[in-house]
RNA sequence: GGCCUGGUGGCUCAGCUGGUUAGAGCGCCGCCCUGUCACGGCGGAGGUCGUGGGUUCGAACCCCAUCCGGGUCGCCA
């Protein structure tokens, strides 16, 4: 039944076409998204990657036989139409782009017959993910998510051109590669040319970079698939894209100069918005005093306020408790939501109690000035007053809070506020907030390990001030890193990295490598670091989140073309998947399963 | 691994404290229609209620187990 498309030579894409190519004779060829058969007239949108585009069938015009060709059109059949660009004859479609006008047709030819979809394919759809997901190639004619990949496209390119006038060179790092054991879950491939050993897929291109500074590339980015064998969530995937890049004889102010000016532009030229620069500036210790988070959203306030002092003596145990378990008592004020049923802020006792706290004393501060308290019991007035006043509660106003060690009245605190702002709407996706975190912690202490881990990684330089700290309290010593965040997602970070050889062998002592260790994961670099090394620095953006944040969606699973589900593997593909026998006898792979149970 | 949430014609959903032949809109199929664009009119087909077991006179609904999605905590140097 498929018709040959010889003679025929698409012209234009649908949107291509408008009121000045009136009179003139084309040759679109795209996809039959709706048919309004009126009998002796047949409309067809016709639908390409650029939108939609109406063809009228008329007998006088497109003759016997291609009318009934048009009589035998369906939702999806891929067709190639001649004809006219006409002045149309019914009402203008205001909702258009090409809403004036039309093809009348000439001559119609079927390319291809489709089955009806299992869903519809259009904009703003509510079908499930699985079966979207199972019929990607479906799901991916959708207007919206072709918006989204063409975006995506556009920023990549704008990215190489940018910073290639920047003087950045884009090298490509291998995909085989070391496994290097610190940090996320690797990928593994098994080598068949060395039996029982294996590369692993990168968790970044992170010592490739600082070796192609060591060569003298000087700056270098890429853009770069990238792999973490973890749980996946709505903005992660197990493997995904950074714009990955690395500048010599640079410190924080050259990489976070480029980058905001990178950021800018991107911003502008895709989605029309406006940075203002520079971008605001919050050291950690900050940003998790007022937002409990080290990845804040400062589209709104509902700040943490620290009551310690307040409540030290009160007479309500579970605070006092804390603070004498060298924790901390603090809290947020709901503005306005004094009246919040009771139903509701017990669940979001429950929500925070998923954050490892073990409960949430609320106030509600009645319109008439009372109190409504789960603690007000073991509390003179005074104190309630005090308490109060620190947290400026007005009538009307909920009082929420955490007592705890500091790292969980951060993270319960930290993720109130987002719910609360999420349950109150006032998380604008037009409103774009980036955020530099700077000064994170270089090493934070692992219960699990019994020792100290990197933060970020264990090539990141500590902040010259505190470099004595490393043998006295590793724990306070800060590092020359700094994430990009945007509406509360880190959409990017880095550091300048170690080039001085003392520095890098106490940073292993410290993270408890021995020497022989050390230079058995990354003897390269340290090897390649004898040679002469420029200081440098870098940064990584997550290019899905960038991208998912700009198109407004919620998953970046709507900005990747075939991503993968919860559990890691592809609803289309039904990868991963077994392999014959003689594949992994080739391996030398013998499979145990049982011990998986 | 934990917690929350969903699974009913092709799609999206409704289905009460368990009660006769499980409904709607869209889509699909057929016929009619010359200006539609959410086309319209008439007619029609289509459902193991995710799966298995249990309770009951009787289960889409209650109980247990399990499968398949989504969110999240842990995890993600």
């Amino acid at each position: 039944m498929a018709e040959s498309m010889k003679g025929l030579h698409r012209s234009h894409r649908c949107t291509e076409i408008s009121n000045k190519n009136i009179g003139e004779e084309v040759t679109v060829m795209g996809w039959v998204s709706k048919r309004r058969n009126l009998g002796s007239l047949i409309f067809v949108d016709l639908r390409d990657r650029s939108g939609l585009l109406q063809i009228l069938f008329d007998e006088n015009y497109v003759g016997s036989e291609g009318f009934e060709k048009a009589e035998a059109l369906r939702n999806e059949f891929v067709i190639a139409v001649k004809g006219e660009v006409t002045k149309r004859g019914g009402a203008i479609n205001e909702n258009l782009a090409t809403g004036d006008i039309e093809i009348r047709a000439t001559e119609i030819r079927i390319l291809s017959e489709a089955l009806t979809p299992p869903f519809p394919i259009e904009e703003n759809i509510s079908t499930k993910d699985e079966l979207r997901l199972k019929y990607r190639y479906l799901d991916l004619r959708r207007p919206d998510l072709q918006k989204n990949l063409i975006m995506r496209s556009k920023a990549a390119t704008l990215v190489r051109t940018f910073l290639d006038e920047e003087g950045f060179l884009e090298i490509e790092t291998p995909m085989l590669t070391k496994s290097t054991p610190e940090g996320a879950r690797d990928y593994l491939v098994p080598s068949r040319v060395h039996p029982g050993t294996f590369y692993a897929l990168p968790q970044s291109p992170q010592l490739f970079k600082q070796l192609l500074m060591c060569s003298g590339y000087d700056r270098y980015f890429q853009i770069v698939k990238c792999f973490r064998d973890e749980d996946l969530r709505a903005d992660r995937q197990p493997e995904f894209t950074q714009i990955d890049m690395e500048l010599s004889f640079a410190d924080v102010e050259d990489v976070i100069d480029v980058n905001e000016r990178l950021l800018a532009k991107i911003f502008k030229e895709i989605i029309g918005i406006d940075i203002k620069l520079p971008i605001q500036r919050m050291t950690w210790q900050e940003a998790m005093d007022r937002f409990g988070s080290d990845k804040p959203d400062t589209r709104f306030g509902m700040e943490l306020k620290d009551v310690s002092e307040v409540v030290k003596n009160c007479g309500f145990a579970v605070f006092t408790g804390a603070l004498e378990n060298g924790g901390s008592v603090r809290g947020i004020n709901a503005k306005g939501q004094g009246a919040m049923p009771r139903k509701k802020i017990d669940a979001l006792v429950e929500f925070a109690k998923g954050y490892g706290a073990k409960g949430l004393a609320y106030l509600a501060i009645n319109e008439d000035g009372t109190y409504k308290s789960s603690f007000a019991k073991f509390m003179s007035e005074e104190e309630l007053n005090a308490l109060v006043e620190a947290m400026e509660g007005k009538p009307g106003d909920l009082l929420l809070f955490a007592a705890d060690k500091n790292n969980i009245v951060y993270s319960v605190l930290g993720a109130l506020r987002i719910e609360i702002a999420g349950q109150l709407g006032i998380l604008d996706k037009n409103t774009y907030n980036f955020l530099w975190v700077t000064e994170f912690p270089l090493l934070e202490y692992s219960e699990e390990q019994g020792r100290y881990v990197a933060m970020h990684h264990p090539f990141t330089m500590p902040m010259e001030e505190d470099l004595p700290l490393l043998d006295t309290d590793p724990g306070k010593v800060r590092a020359k890193a700094y994430d990009i965040i945007l509406n509360g997602n880190e959409i990017g970070g880095g550091s300048v990295r170690i080039y001085q050889s003392d520095v890098q062998e106490k940073m292993f002592e410290v993270l408890g490598f021995s020497k022989e260790e050390a230079y058995d994961r990354f003897g390269f670099l340290l090897n390649a670091f004898k040679y002469g090394v420029p200081p440098h620095a870098g940064l990584a953006y997550g290019f899905d989140r960038l991208i998912m944040l700009m198109a407004k969606e919620d998953s970046i699973r709507d900005v990747i073309a075939f991503p993968k589900i919860k559990d890691a593997s592809c609803l289309m593909t039904d990868a991963p998947d077994v392999v014959e026998d003689k594949q992994l006898d080739e391996l030398c792979i013998k499979l145990d399963l049982e011990e998986q149970e």
